[in-house]
DNA sequence: TTGTAGGCGTTATCAA
DNA sequence: TTGATAACGCCTACAA
């Protein structure tokens, strides 16, 4: 054997006087050996310094036990968090994370789905449940286990998430029940991306059931910068009647919002309320701290990995898990101005 | 062929009336296939949907087009960011990220470098350069290409980063110049963490130029939680004579610093200023504006892709590429109380 | 330019 | 409990 070339498992085979069948069942089924074979053989596997090759391993066992992850963007610290523990409980489980990212792009996104699927991932993670009708054809065909997450879903799938409009709903009511009738909204672009959607569906309908006219109640969709948000807020600002509470789809929104309010020279909560949505760092370090819906991010992401290897495992699992939201009131959020 | 089996280069090649080899050129080497065959075979590849198998492929070449990535981890904004641009980088040119944290954990590190090593990834992306020598030896041994990043190196290997030292020292100058001379600074961990180390030794260094007594410096490693730096903060306040000015080793403790602050009722910069490093969202959104150092994380995630690619296409690299820091002062530095 | 054929390292099926 | 041995799907000399 060359010094330098990886040793395979003749190799080991040789050194430890079994066959190649014996060593890979000391690896893979330890309990279908012997013990003297097997410390023998063992013995002979961290002589060697031998690691099985994934190449080898993954055409003969037709498994790679690895999962994909299709991810709008790490830059967001909400889907970042919720990777980082999504990846924990994968590596606990002697499974590793391919990690690609769609840029909020139903196309790309896509083609990151072929990529996954050509690496022989044994399930995949996606973020919502609103893309083309082709692609979700593309997972029923390939027959790739994947969940959803971020959302609640429909008929088919397994989803790990939180009802995004209910949350909205709630969070909306508390504002009106503050006082506030003049609302507006600052929302994440909502094609494609049914968190955004479904919050916008559910500021509606609270403020419906509070007979605010769906007329006066102005969205705009906005990117997801500081720049974009706060572009967004002076648009509204800018009206008349001037709204008194804006709920944005996103605590990075709603910071954008807060530094124009404050440009502006407009004080929050005083002359207008802000809110936010996902409670990460950002919202209890603005000042006033902002008044937001708490989602526990991490949490869904282990729940995520938990029923994506069940999945993979073919074991049963419910179809969808829910974790609940909390508004969480803090500065931002006041009666509305002269009241 | 069974209807519901993926598709094999033979299948492809049966469709179009070639030979496997010839298939198998015309995906990885399309010049080298004359343009009416592999149009033919082109076409019976998507009518068969055929996507390579990635392991019969890996163990054929010896080639996996598959990094690694192994950062402390993805909660933090300044790895999010950076591992976001690295894997565009790396989509970009055919090659996928598998990702794994080490927690700031040497031991866990390692460990997460044998999974690597054993899906066989082309090369590595490392974050600083402190670890313990066995690790080293591993790398040295698989002779798995690798880049060090976020920091500049010694001999060997190669780095895409800053000089953490030096900017640490530039920011400390201000501070002098501004008038302060009771310093203190809140350190991440400084073990097996050469960013932190090499910070605290420029805080230092700086200091010591303007005359400042090392024992006049206390310098607390603390936990990477606004909690944990709240409580280093608490504990500097607490002594006499009090630091007029707390260098936070970066931004995240530099927020926690100034959440304490706000409880204890000084005013920041007016009863003691505050400084942070890396120039994260958090750093502009906090009141005052944080004064910090500014570092390009994401065009050092897309420079060490780059590198990275290289040193695997063994194609000829500088071993270090250096990136500039930029002091921006904002509002959490001013004179100290009394001047 | 294209085809033939051997081998990459493992797992899995059968026998022994 | 163990050993032979045939796949697994692809790449790549080498030959035609």
């Amino acid at each position: 054997m060359n010094e330098f070339a990886r040793p395979t498992l003749d190799d080991v085979a040789r050194a430890a006087g079994v066959s190649t069948a014996t060593v890979s069942r000391c690896l893979n089924t330890p309990d279908r050996v012997i013990a003297a074979t097997r410390e023998r053989v063992m013995k002979a596997v961290d002589a060697l310094g031998y690691t099985p090759d994934f190449g080898g391993r993954a055409l003969a066992s037709r498994r790679t036990n690895t999962v994909g992850a299709i991810i709008p963007t790490m830059d967001n610290a909400i889907f970042a968090r919720g990777l980082q523990a999504f990846q924990e409980t994968l590596s606990k489980c002697g499974k590793t994370l391919l990690v690609a990212s769609s840029g909020y792009d139903p196309q790309r996104e896509r083609e990151q789905m072929e990529v996954m699927a050509s690496r022989g991932v044994d399930g995949l993670l996606l973020i919502g449940s609103a893309r083309p009708e082709s692609s979700r054809e593309f997972l029923r065909r390939r027959g790739i286990p994947f969940v959803a997450a971020w959302n609640l879903g429909g008929a088919e799938g397994c989803f790990v998430g939180f009802d995004n409009r209910a949350a909205a709903a709630s969070l909306t009511e508390r504002v009106i029940a503050r006082g506030h009738r003049r609302l507006a909204m600052i929302s994440g672009i909502s094609h494609m991306n049914d968190r955004a959607a479904d919050r916008i569906a559910g500021v509606l309908a609270a403020a419906a059931a509070a007979g605010i006219a769906r007329s006066e109640l102005p969205v705009i969709e906005s990117g997801y910068g500081f720049d974009d948000a706060a572009k967004a807020f002076a648009e509204l600002m800018a009206q008349t009647p001037r709204p008194t509470a804006v709920l944005c789809g996103n605590d990075v929104l709603a910071v954008g919002a807060m530094q124009k309010a404050r440009e502006l020279g407009l004080r929050v909560p005083e002359d207008v309320s802000i809110t936010g949505f996902d409670d990460i760092d950002l919202a209890s370090v603005v000042t006033p701290k902002l008044t937001t819906v708490e989602v526990p991010h991490q949490r869904m992401g282990e729940a995520a990995a938990g029923m994506l290897i069940k999945l993979i495992n073919k074991q049963p699992v419910e179809p969808q898990i829910e974790f609940p939201t909390t508004v969480v009131e803090r500065g931002t959020l006041g009666p509305p101005p002269g009241n």
